[in-house]
RNA sequence: GCGGAAGUAGCUCAAUUGGUAGAGCGAUAGCCUUCCAAGCUAUAGGUCGCGAGUUCGAGACUCGUCUUCCGCUCCA
């Protein structure tokens, strides 16, 4: 565990080092829990987005694409779900400002009365609770709290505010008078977007049912507590495909897409025993079946990526608010009926992590003159790597720099290249191997005569002489 | 949010009892022309996280504050 979290920590530093990830703002001294993607971070998070993109909508002729705006109708969040759901009831105590979640702290004295023994009790509170909960009697959980003499564990009193919601989408005013009627979110899933659209996309692509629409983009979630580094952020950006089916049918896809998603990780070259499922028990209100794909990051196996039966829970709530009709023909059963939805939902951020997470290594060995020798080097899948291919000429002298351009030239139309003279030939490949490079191709004075470079692998370090015409072919090849 | 720890150059860390802020690595420029880092020369880079206080004098002591990390908490 220890070695883990020191894995973590060193991959943060390399991170930073190496121009994937800054701390926002970092000359204010950061801002909590937000980051910025450098030059090869910004690569990287690109080149996975793209990975995904290709994956569900070129792969399947099925799924399209999106792009919706991140600002929606305010209604739309009500018939999601998300105002009454995304928000807890909280209570502040005036004596030590301290605000808690009221449902916490009446489970915490329920809790008590079981460590007492007072099991039926304990029961009955929490039965009360949960009653005034579902009813929004904000007024009676305030009663409940001094009926029961709850006290604040800091400064031990009862004195207590109202209890108020606390919402966690962050809003913002639309127009440039703020005004309770122009409060719109920002959107705290990317989601929303593509069931609004559902009817613009269906006809606009004449699509026929089963089919995704599948869409990337940044969301907020005012998190009490963002943590570990990027894997909890506030604001974070999401790969999601909504999959509309015949009501029924969700099992059988539902377990499809549980599948096919765990094959594009798969993919991506890492270990299957990384990975495992956990299905959710409680499930979120609009679902009838959920689970989670986890990853063991250095700091255990997390959530990276939800497979969530949304059953007709969106679509009816946006037919019920907006009073349009959000169904669909079905020919082959001549019926009309709102569609079910299966969802794949990534974290882009968390993929991103999860990637440094597998390619991160250290390796140390011994050289043939006995002395010790050691690198960091960044595994990355060659087909999401920052930097394809390093061009580098051995000796800054003698024209190879005009050859090594030459190479460049050709290459850079149709992938990320980098070029590199300085320095001694091992050190450019340390930090070819730092930033994950896959590729690096040397131009010698052999070069000259006979057109042929050595070409030298990350991973195995081995290199080889080819011709210099089968750099583009050889590297391309291996970046599908 | 609570508790604990930390913050000095890009990185890793020094600086005696409170007395002029340093090294290695890295970076940049040049030399060397070398197929797996750590050869030579030079240069740049720091209001010691920030703000007060104590003191003739603070990187060091005191208080506050910010940020980060760890644990708890939270987590659609």
């Amino acid at each position: 565990m220890t070695t883990n979290e020191n894995k973590f920590q060193e991959i943060i530093s390399h991170a930073k080092e190496y121009g994937f990830v800054f701390p926002s703002s970092e000359i204010y001294d950061g801002l909590s829990a937000v980051y910025d993607y450098g030059p090869y971070g910004s690569e990287l998070k690109k080149n996975i987005r793209d990975y995904w993109w290709r994956w569900m909508t070129q792969m399947n002729e099925n799924i399209v694409g999106i792009d919706a705006a991140i600002f929606m109708h305010p209604t739309t969040w009500k018939a999601s779900g998300h105002v009454d759901n995304f928000s807890d009831p909280m209570i502040d105590n005036k004596d030590s400002n301290k605000r808690y979640r009221v449902d916490h702290i009446i489970e915490g004295l329920a809790d008590t009365l079981r460590s007492e023994g007072k099991e039926t009790e304990a029961d009955k509170l929490l039965a009360e609770m949960d009653a005034l909960l579902a009813a929004e009697d904000f007024a009676g959980l305030k009663d409940l709290i001094y009926t029961r003499n709850i006290k604040c564990s800091v400064s031990n009193t009862c004195n207590w505010t109202d209890v108020r919601q606390f919402n966690l989408m962050f809003s913002t005013e639309i127009g440039s008078v703020a005004e309770e009627a122009d409060k719109i979110y920002l959107r705290p899933e990317t989601a929303q977007g593509i069931f609004v659209n559902f009817l613009n996309v269906q006809k606009t692509a004449r699509m026929k049912i089963p089919f995704g629409i599948a869409q990337t983009g940044k969301a907020f979630r005012n998190e009490i507590v963002a943590r570990q580094f990027i894997f909890r952020m506030r604001e974070f950006e999401q790969m999601e495909m909504q999959f509309f089916i015949r009501p029924g049918t969700q099992k059988e896809w539902y377990e499809y897409w549980k599948e096919a998603r765990l094959q594009w990780h798969l993919s991506l070259g890492v270990k299957p025993e990384k990975y495992r499922y956990h299905d959710h028990v409680k499930l979120a209100h609009y679902a009838d079946a959920a689970l989670d794909i986890e990853y063991e990051f250095p700091f255990g196996f997390k959530e990276v990526e939800g497979i969530h039966s949304r059953t007709d829970f969106d679509l009816k709530n946006h037919q019920l608010y907006s009073g349009k009709k959000m169904q669909y023909f079905d020919n082959e059963i001549n019926q009309n009926y709102i569609p079910y939805v299966i969802e794949t939902s990534i974290g882009l951020d968390r993929m991103f992590l999860l990637i440094l997470s597998e390619s991160y290594a250290e390796e140390k060995w011994t050289k043939e003159d006995g002395t010790a020798d050691s690198r960091v080097v960044m595994r990355i899948p060659a087909k999401i790597a920052p930097l394809k291919l390093a061009i580098l000429p051995l000796t800054k002298k003698d024209g190879l720099p005009d050859i090594a351009k030459e190479l460049m030239n050709q290459c850079k139309p149709f992938f990320r290249c980098f070029y590199e003279e300085k320095d001694t030939i091992g050190k450019r490949y340390r930090r070819m191997d730092a930033i994950g490079t896959p590729y690096c191709v040397t131009i010698d004075h052999q070069t000259k005569e006979d057109q042929t470079v050595t070409i030298r692998y990350r991973d195995s370090m081995q290199q080889e002489r080819i011709p210099m015409s089968q750099v583009r072919e050889l590297v391309q090849a291996n970046m599908l």
